[in-house]
DNA sequence: TTCCGATAGTGGGGTCGCAAT
DNA sequence: ATTGCGACCC
DNA sequence: CACTATCGGAA
Protein backbone atom coordinates (compact mmCIF):
# COMPACT_ATOMS: atom_id res chain seq x y z
CA UNK A 1 0.00 0.00 0.00
CA UNK A 2 0.83 3.67 -0.24
CA UNK A 3 2.90 5.12 2.56
CA UNK A 4 2.18 8.50 3.75
CA UNK A 5 4.57 11.13 5.03
CA UNK A 6 2.49 12.90 7.37
CA UNK A 7 5.60 14.41 9.06
CA UNK A 8 6.65 15.63 5.76
CA UNK A 9 9.26 18.58 5.80
CA UNK A 10 6.90 20.50 3.18
CA UNK A 11 5.08 23.53 3.99
CA UNK A 12 1.59 24.11 3.21
CA UNK A 13 1.89 27.14 1.47
CA UNK A 14 5.71 26.88 0.05
CA UNK A 15 5.48 23.89 -2.35
CA UNK A 16 7.49 25.00 -4.60
CA UNK A 17 7.54 28.99 -6.04
CA UNK A 18 8.40 28.84 -9.56
CA UNK A 19 8.22 26.72 -12.97
CA UNK A 20 5.91 23.88 -12.48
CA UNK A 21 7.68 21.48 -14.42
CA UNK A 22 6.25 18.33 -15.23
CA UNK A 23 4.38 17.41 -12.24
CA UNK A 24 7.36 14.71 -10.90
CA UNK A 25 5.04 14.10 -7.77
CA UNK A 26 7.19 14.74 -4.61
CA UNK A 27 5.89 13.75 -0.98
CA UNK A 28 1.89 13.29 -0.33
CA UNK A 29 1.44 16.96 0.71
CA UNK A 30 0.67 17.82 4.37
CA UNK A 31 -3.39 17.23 4.14
CA UNK A 32 -5.75 16.74 7.28
CA UNK A 33 -7.02 13.59 7.39
CA UNK A 34 -10.79 12.87 9.18
CA UNK A 35 -11.60 10.90 11.74
CA UNK A 36 -15.00 8.80 12.08
CA UNK A 37 -17.69 10.52 14.07
CA UNK A 38 -18.01 9.07 17.18
CA UNK A 39 -21.26 10.12 18.39
CA UNK A 40 -19.84 12.00 21.44
CA UNK A 41 -17.68 14.44 20.47
CA UNK A 42 -18.39 17.70 21.66
CA UNK A 43 -20.33 19.74 18.77
CA UNK A 44 -19.88 23.28 20.09
CA UNK A 45 -17.86 25.61 17.71
CA UNK A 46 -18.17 22.73 15.62
CA UNK A 47 -19.02 23.54 11.18
CA UNK A 48 -21.05 21.37 9.42
CA UNK A 49 -21.00 20.98 5.71
CA UNK A 50 -22.07 18.36 3.18
CA UNK A 51 -19.28 15.68 2.48
CA UNK A 52 -19.04 15.72 -1.30
CA UNK A 53 -18.02 11.99 -3.47
CA UNK A 54 -15.57 12.44 -5.15
CA UNK A 55 -11.29 12.74 -5.62
CA UNK A 56 -9.66 15.25 -2.95
CA UNK A 57 -7.43 17.80 -4.82
CA UNK A 58 -5.16 19.83 -3.40
CA UNK A 59 -3.88 23.37 -5.46
CA UNK A 60 -0.90 24.03 -3.90
CA UNK A 61 -0.48 27.64 -5.58
CA UNK A 62 0.53 26.36 -8.87
CA UNK A 63 -0.15 23.05 -9.50
CA UNK A 64 -3.58 20.63 -8.34
CA UNK A 65 -2.39 17.76 -6.69
CA UNK A 66 -4.25 14.52 -5.08
CA UNK A 67 -3.79 13.42 -1.62
CA UNK A 68 -0.84 10.97 -2.35
CA UNK A 69 1.14 14.15 -4.03
CA UNK A 70 0.46 12.82 -8.06
CA UNK A 71 -0.29 15.59 -10.21
CA UNK A 72 -3.56 15.48 -11.86
CA UNK A 73 -3.87 17.03 -15.04
CA UNK A 74 -7.12 19.15 -15.65
CA UNK A 75 -7.15 21.05 -18.76
CA UNK A 76 -5.39 24.79 -18.65
CA UNK A 77 -8.95 26.19 -18.55
CA UNK A 78 -10.48 24.46 -15.86
CA UNK A 79 -7.20 26.06 -13.27
CA UNK A 80 -7.03 29.18 -15.48
CA UNK A 81 -6.28 31.98 -12.86
CA UNK A 82 -6.39 30.39 -10.09
CA UNK A 83 -4.23 32.08 -7.36
CA UNK A 84 -0.56 31.41 -5.91
CA UNK A 85 -2.25 30.75 -2.88
CA UNK A 86 -2.80 27.37 -1.45
CA UNK A 87 -6.39 25.75 -1.38
CA UNK A 88 -7.99 22.25 -1.18
CA UNK A 89 -11.43 21.08 -2.49
CA UNK A 90 -13.43 17.90 -4.03
CA UNK A 91 -13.08 17.47 -7.36
CA UNK A 92 -16.76 16.01 -7.75
CA UNK A 93 -18.82 14.95 -10.71
CA UNK A 94 -22.33 15.28 -8.94
CA UNK A 95 -24.59 13.39 -6.68
CA UNK A 96 -23.73 9.74 -7.09
CA UNK A 97 -21.35 9.82 -9.63
CA UNK A 98 -17.95 9.16 -7.64
CA UNK A 99 -16.92 6.54 -10.67
CA UNK A 100 -17.46 9.56 -13.14
CA UNK A 101 -15.46 11.50 -11.31
CA UNK A 102 -12.24 8.93 -10.50
CA UNK A 103 -12.08 8.14 -14.39
CA UNK A 104 -12.03 11.59 -15.73
CA UNK A 105 -9.12 11.94 -13.02
CA UNK A 106 -7.24 8.75 -13.78
CA UNK A 107 -7.30 9.11 -17.70
CA UNK A 108 -4.00 10.56 -18.92
CA UNK A 109 -6.29 12.10 -21.44
CA UNK A 110 -9.92 12.70 -20.67
CA UNK A 111 -12.25 14.81 -22.94
CA UNK A 112 -13.01 18.44 -22.23
CA UNK A 113 -16.76 17.63 -22.47
CA UNK A 114 -16.03 15.04 -19.19
CA UNK A 115 -14.03 17.93 -17.16
CA UNK A 116 -16.86 20.27 -18.15
CA UNK A 117 -18.98 18.25 -15.61
CA UNK A 118 -16.54 18.02 -13.18
CA UNK A 119 -16.68 20.65 -10.21
CA UNK A 120 -13.90 21.69 -7.51
CA UNK A 121 -15.78 22.22 -4.22
CA UNK A 122 -13.76 24.12 -2.12
CA UNK A 123 -14.02 23.34 1.67
CA UNK A 124 -10.19 24.81 2.77
CA UNK A 125 -7.81 27.16 2.36
CA UNK A 126 -4.37 26.13 3.68
CA UNK A 127 -2.53 28.72 5.82
CA UNK A 128 -0.99 27.83 9.01
CA UNK A 129 -2.17 30.38 10.79
CA UNK A 130 -5.56 31.32 10.83
CA UNK A 131 -8.61 29.25 12.42
CA UNK A 132 -11.00 26.71 10.15
CA UNK A 133 -13.73 30.10 10.94
CA UNK A 134 -11.38 32.45 9.42
CA UNK A 135 -10.30 29.97 6.66
CA UNK A 136 -13.56 29.66 5.74
CA UNK A 137 -13.91 33.18 4.64
CA UNK A 138 -10.94 32.81 3.08
CA UNK A 139 -11.18 29.95 1.01
CA UNK A 140 -14.61 31.58 0.38
CA UNK A 141 -12.90 35.22 -1.03
CA UNK A 142 -10.41 32.90 -3.28
CA UNK A 143 -13.94 31.06 -4.98
CA UNK A 144 -15.46 34.56 -5.33
CA UNK A 145 -11.73 35.99 -6.67
CA UNK A 146 -11.61 33.02 -9.35
CA UNK A 147 -15.18 33.62 -10.06
CA UNK A 148 -15.97 30.32 -12.05
CA UNK A 149 -19.15 28.06 -12.69
CA UNK A 150 -17.23 25.25 -11.71
CA UNK A 151 -15.37 26.58 -8.37
CA UNK A 152 -17.99 27.09 -5.57
CA UNK A 153 -17.36 27.41 -2.25
CA UNK A 154 -18.40 24.37 0.25
CA UNK A 155 -21.32 26.28 2.16
CA UNK A 156 -20.42 25.65 6.17
CA UNK A 157 -23.27 25.58 8.74
CA UNK A 158 -23.43 25.91 12.64
CA UNK A 159 -24.61 22.56 14.62
CA UNK A 160 -26.44 23.59 17.50
CA UNK A 161 -27.41 20.14 18.68
CA UNK A 162 -26.78 15.73 18.06
CA UNK A 163 -30.39 15.72 16.56
CA UNK A 164 -29.44 19.03 14.50
CA UNK A 165 -26.76 17.01 13.22
CA UNK A 166 -28.82 14.06 12.35
CA UNK A 167 -31.95 15.76 10.64
CA UNK A 168 -29.23 17.40 8.58
CA UNK A 169 -27.45 14.08 7.72
CA UNK A 170 -30.69 12.73 7.22
CA UNK A 171 -31.39 15.30 4.63
CA UNK A 172 -28.41 15.06 2.72
CA UNK A 173 -28.80 11.55 2.72
CA UNK A 174 -31.83 11.58 1.27
CA UNK A 175 -30.58 13.75 -1.18
CA UNK A 176 -28.50 11.06 -2.48
CA UNK A 177 -25.15 12.89 -0.79
CA UNK A 178 -22.51 10.61 1.07
CA UNK A 179 -22.61 12.06 4.58
CA UNK A 180 -21.25 15.20 6.35
CA UNK A 181 -18.09 16.46 7.85
CA UNK A 182 -17.51 18.70 10.85
CA UNK A 183 -14.44 21.19 11.55
CA UNK A 184 -14.13 22.75 14.59
CA UNK A 185 -14.05 26.46 14.56
CA UNK A 186 -10.87 26.93 16.94
CA UNK A 187 -8.35 24.46 14.99
CA UNK A 188 -5.46 25.77 13.22
CA UNK A 189 -4.87 23.74 9.77
CA UNK A 190 -2.64 20.16 10.48
CA UNK A 191 -1.72 17.24 8.53
CA UNK A 192 -2.67 13.87 9.69
CA UNK A 193 -5.77 12.65 11.54
CA UNK A 194 -7.02 14.66 14.24
CA UNK A 195 -10.54 15.00 15.58
CA UNK A 196 -10.90 18.55 14.71
CA UNK A 197 -12.30 17.50 11.34
CA UNK A 198 -14.81 14.72 11.59
CA UNK A 199 -17.01 12.96 8.74
CA UNK A 200 -20.37 11.51 9.67
CA UNK A 201 -21.43 8.77 7.34
CA UNK A 202 -24.14 6.52 7.74
CA UNK A 203 -23.91 2.62 7.18
CA UNK A 204 -26.22 -0.60 6.89
CA UNK A 205 -25.85 -4.35 8.05
CA UNK A 206 -26.40 -6.80 5.62
CA UNK A 207 -26.10 -10.96 5.61
CA UNK A 208 -24.53 -12.98 3.08
CA UNK A 209 -23.04 -16.46 2.86
CA UNK A 210 -19.74 -18.18 3.11
CA UNK A 211 -19.11 -19.54 -0.54
CA UNK A 212 -15.18 -19.52 -0.33
CA UNK A 213 -12.02 -18.55 1.36
CA UNK A 214 -8.91 -16.52 -0.15
CA UNK A 215 -5.47 -16.95 1.69
CA UNK A 216 -3.89 -14.00 3.40
CA UNK A 217 -0.09 -12.43 2.39
CA UNK A 218 2.19 -11.19 4.28
CA UNK A 219 1.31 -11.04 8.20
CA UNK A 220 -1.81 -12.91 7.25
CA UNK A 221 0.31 -15.45 5.25
CA UNK A 222 -0.83 -19.07 6.23
CA UNK A 223 -4.27 -17.87 7.64
CA UNK A 224 -7.42 -16.22 6.24
CA UNK A 225 -7.17 -13.00 3.87
CA UNK A 226 -10.70 -12.62 2.70
CA UNK A 227 -14.03 -14.85 2.90
CA UNK A 228 -15.83 -15.18 -0.48
CA UNK A 229 -19.70 -14.77 0.27
CA UNK A 230 -23.11 -14.31 -1.66
CA UNK A 231 -25.92 -12.24 -1.16
CA UNK A 232 -29.48 -13.24 -1.30
CA UNK A 233 -29.52 -12.35 -4.79
CA UNK A 234 -26.78 -14.16 -5.71
CA UNK A 235 -24.30 -11.33 -5.76
CA UNK A 236 -20.76 -12.64 -5.26
CA UNK A 237 -18.05 -9.99 -3.34
CA UNK A 238 -15.45 -10.55 -1.02
CA UNK A 239 -15.06 -9.29 2.44
CA UNK A 240 -11.38 -8.93 3.54
CA UNK A 241 -11.60 -6.70 6.25
CA UNK A 242 -13.21 -6.59 9.85
CA UNK A 243 -11.44 -9.52 11.42
CA UNK A 244 -9.70 -10.06 14.08
CA UNK A 245 -6.55 -11.99 14.12
CA UNK A 246 -7.93 -14.99 15.83
CA UNK A 247 -10.98 -15.46 13.59
CA UNK A 248 -8.61 -14.68 10.45
CA UNK A 249 -7.01 -18.27 12.25
CA UNK A 250 -10.21 -19.69 12.26
CA UNK A 251 -12.59 -18.40 9.93
CA UNK A 252 -16.30 -18.79 9.51
CA UNK A 253 -17.00 -22.24 7.27
CA UNK A 254 -18.33 -22.60 3.89
CA UNK A 255 -22.18 -22.42 4.12
CA UNK A 256 -22.27 -20.21 7.34
CA UNK A 257 -23.64 -16.63 6.88
CA UNK A 258 -22.43 -13.48 8.29
CA UNK A 259 -23.55 -10.17 8.80
CA UNK A 260 -21.50 -7.43 6.95
CA UNK A 261 -21.26 -3.59 7.47
CA UNK A 262 -21.29 -1.38 4.22
CA UNK A 263 -21.44 2.05 2.95
CA UNK A 264 -23.05 2.59 -0.42
CA UNK A 265 -23.41 0.54 -3.53
CA UNK A 266 -21.28 0.86 -6.34
CA UNK A 267 -22.35 1.67 -9.79
CA UNK A 268 -22.69 -2.38 -9.76
CA UNK A 269 -24.56 -2.60 -7.21
CA UNK A 270 -22.54 -4.41 -5.52
CA UNK A 271 -21.85 -3.19 -1.60
CA UNK A 272 -19.02 -0.27 -1.01
CA UNK A 273 -16.26 -0.48 1.86
CA UNK A 274 -18.17 -3.91 3.06
CA UNK A 275 -16.60 -5.02 6.60
CA UNK A 276 -17.27 -8.14 8.20
CA UNK A 277 -19.09 -7.77 11.28
CA UNK A 278 -19.92 -10.98 12.89
CA UNK A 279 -21.47 -14.64 12.45
CA UNK A 280 -25.00 -14.35 11.80
CA UNK A 281 -26.79 -15.77 14.83
CA UNK A 282 -28.61 -18.69 14.21
CA UNK A 283 -32.28 -18.63 12.92
CA UNK A 284 -34.58 -19.14 15.96
CA UNK A 285 -37.48 -21.09 14.48
C1' DT B 1 -3.24 1.83 36.54
C1' DT B 2 -6.09 2.42 32.28
C1' DC B 3 -6.95 4.73 28.09
C1' DC B 4 -6.14 7.22 23.79
C1' DG B 5 -3.71 8.84 19.65
C1' DA B 6 -0.61 7.84 16.08
C1' DT B 7 1.60 4.10 12.99
C1' DA B 8 2.07 0.11 10.42
C1' DG B 9 -0.04 -3.31 7.87
C1' DT B 10 -3.57 -6.10 6.19
C1' DG B 11 -8.00 -6.23 3.03
C1' DG B 12 -12.04 -4.57 -0.49
C1' DG B 13 -14.38 -2.28 -5.38
C1' DG B 14 -13.48 0.37 -9.30
C1' DT B 15 -10.71 2.64 -12.95
C1' DC B 16 -6.81 3.43 -16.05
C1' DG B 17 -2.73 2.07 -18.67
C1' DC B 18 0.39 -1.14 -20.15
C1' DA B 19 2.29 -5.71 -21.17
C1' DA B 20 1.40 -10.39 -22.23
C1' DT B 21 -1.53 -13.60 -24.34
C1' DA C 1 -9.45 -8.72 -28.88
C1' DT C 2 -8.93 -10.42 -24.34
C1' DT C 3 -6.64 -11.03 -20.05
C1' DG C 4 -3.80 -9.91 -16.16
C1' DC C 5 -1.36 -6.86 -13.35
C1' DG C 6 0.28 -2.68 -10.73
C1' DA C 7 -0.92 1.83 -9.26
C1' DC C 8 -3.92 4.96 -8.29
C1' DC C 9 -8.73 6.82 -6.38
C1' DC C 10 -12.21 5.90 -2.53
C1' DC D 1 -11.96 3.50 1.62
C1' DA D 2 -12.48 -0.31 5.65
C1' DC D 3 -10.33 -2.45 9.60
C1' DT D 4 -6.96 -4.64 13.57
C1' DA D 5 -2.63 -4.75 16.28
C1' DT D 6 0.81 -2.39 18.67
C1' DC D 7 3.23 0.95 21.38
C1' DG D 8 4.17 4.99 24.17
C1' DG D 9 2.46 8.91 26.49
C1' DA D 10 -1.54 11.15 28.37
C1' DA D 11 -5.21 10.79 31.68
Amino acid sequence: MQRRDLLSHISLGCLGSLASLPAVATQPPALWLANPYQGNEKLADCWVSEKYDGIRGYWNGHQLLSRSGKALNPPTWFVQAWPSQPFEGELWAGLGQFEQAASVIQQKQATDSAWRAMRFMVFDANTSTQAFTDRIVRYQSIVKQIGKPWVQAVPQSQVPSHAALKAMLHKIVQAGGEGLMLHRGSSLYQSGRNSDVLKVKPHEDAEAKVIGHEPGQGKHAERLGALMVETPQGLRFKLGTGFTDAQRENPPAVGQWVTYSYRGLTDKGGPRFASFVRIRPTVER
